[in-house]
DNA sequence: CGAGTCATTGATCTGTCTCAATATTAGTGG
DNA sequence: CCACTAATATTGAGACAGATCAATGACTCG
């Protein structure tokens, strides 16, 4: 509900840790990206393209930008040119007020478009913080708009990933404006593992890339009262918490606080 | 910050409540629209499409649809097909889940599009309900891909729709996640003034389409806290509040609440 | 190993919610 | 036109979830 993954596939083999040592060795600028011979072509692009439209948008997805743990993707203000699409690492995105509050309004993990906030006025308005050190494939916007004018099907693409992180956004609101504590935090944990899954991961095991912090910035809450109510789902054995590895023993009760209905 | 409004347009001559009787007469379904002889076109439409092209389009925007005011222009869970483009009137988007909480995610008004929720899944996944009797354009959502194929400003244009959505809902997750009751109620009501003064009305009067509890919905408070917050801003001199009548007196005081750096 | 960051836990405080009563307005029908 | 009703808004008093302040503990990384 929170993060968009609607789309229900079955990655057959994923492996978000290691990447072929040829590639990590070569100049970053002169790495050829093949969207065509990618692993997470599944996650991010559309199906149904043939020979000829998947050598055009390898053309379009020509570089790609490394980004170490702590570094920014963009930043507010930057002028907008493209799209990112996650190869490995963790992000988060964040707004700010001028008086140094903070909101973070995403994680995005492979297989995932980060930059659409930038289209509107051609500047980046948040931040894309790299929470590991990861690894993105640069769409020059300008590029990806002409081939959508070529191919209706990647064209229908890119609507649906924005429509998608709309809807996300409802969820999210949603989350903000009605729900307690322990609700955002047993959603937030659910729409975690269940895009980790959907990438080839556990389903009960996680391991947290970001802080109590930033969690709670995420939720609307204080870093103390995510780690009390860490604590309190520990304490009544529906996971096991320890730092930033979680392990859910209980899914099911995760699933009734976040959904008291369906019990 | 909240709703979409970076275009800085100067409507020349906005008439939002009066149509001309000839239209009003006529069959709904023979109702021709035309953008290129709509008041509102510069909020709604891209600039700088020819003769041609404005011809092309007005074909695409053929039908026009009435929505009296309670009724839903869609549902979560219609089959989507179209957006819409509010010609008049005022609606409110919201999502609830199972156990019947409703989160209210946007308050939309003329010239702004609806519907991009129902993108990425071919359902609507938010109801759109009419806070007064509202007239809208419906624009067939296959043909505005087709159109946009050809048609680049177009492209960008709707690339611009989707992407300030997002930007608007990273505001309000800001302003969910980390303001306080006169903070949200404060941007709120600059936003709202903001975005009727750009389509000719009053800066400092305003009256309220929406109820207590649905802008308590949209801002995460109940409908009592924001009634007290109405009374507080009243108390302290910066606005006259008779029920849904609003006279904003001391605007850069509420500025200051919102923002309170920029004092 | 040590310094710094991050997480946990406790005690207290407070902004908002909840419950409740009253006031105002809009809508209805006689 | 007015009484009547239902819906909406205001206001008060008390309760509570989560914030704040503060101290300790655990882990990370140079």
């Amino acid at each position: 509900m929170l993060e968009g993954t609607p789309i229900n596939i079955n990655v057959k083999t994923v492996c978000l840790e290691h990447e072929d040592v040829s590639e990590q060795n070569m100049n970053i600028q002169t790495i050829k990206v093949a969207c065509s011979n990618c692993n997470l072509r599944e996650l991010c692009m559309p199906i149904g393209l043939d020979t000829d439209e998947m050598q055009k948008l390898d053309a379009v997805v020509a570089k790609r930008r490394r980004v170490k743990q702590g570094e920014n993707l963009f930043s507010s203000g930057d002028h907008f040119t493209s799209l990112y699409a996650i190869r490995t690492g963790f992000f988060k995105t964040c707004v700010s007020t001028e008086d140094g509050r903070e909101q973070v309004t995403g994680f995005q993990m492979a297989g995932e478009i980060i930059g659409l906030d930038g289209i509107v006025s051609d500047f980046h308005s948040c931040n894309a913080v790299a929470l590991e050190d990861a690894d993105v494939c640069v769409m020059p916007f300008a590029s990806v708009e002409e081939l959508s004018r070529e191919f209706p099907v990647l064209q229908r693409h890119v609507h649906k990933i924005m429509s998608r992180e709309i809807v996300r956004e409802n969820g999210v609101m949603m989350l903000l404006g009605n729900m307690r504590a322990e609700e955002r935090l047993a959603a937030f944990l659910l729409n975690l593992v269940q895009r980790l899954h959907a990438r080839g991961f556990s389903q009960s095991e996680l391991v947290l890339r970001m802080s109590r912090e930033e969690i709670g910035s995420y939720l609307g809450m204080k870093l103390e009262t995510v780690s009390r109510t860490f604590s309190k789902f520990s304490d009544e054995g529906i996971m096991e918490v320890k730092q930033r590895y979680v392990r859910i023993l209980e899914p099911d009760a995760l699933k009734r606080i976040f959904n008291p209905q369906t019990c």
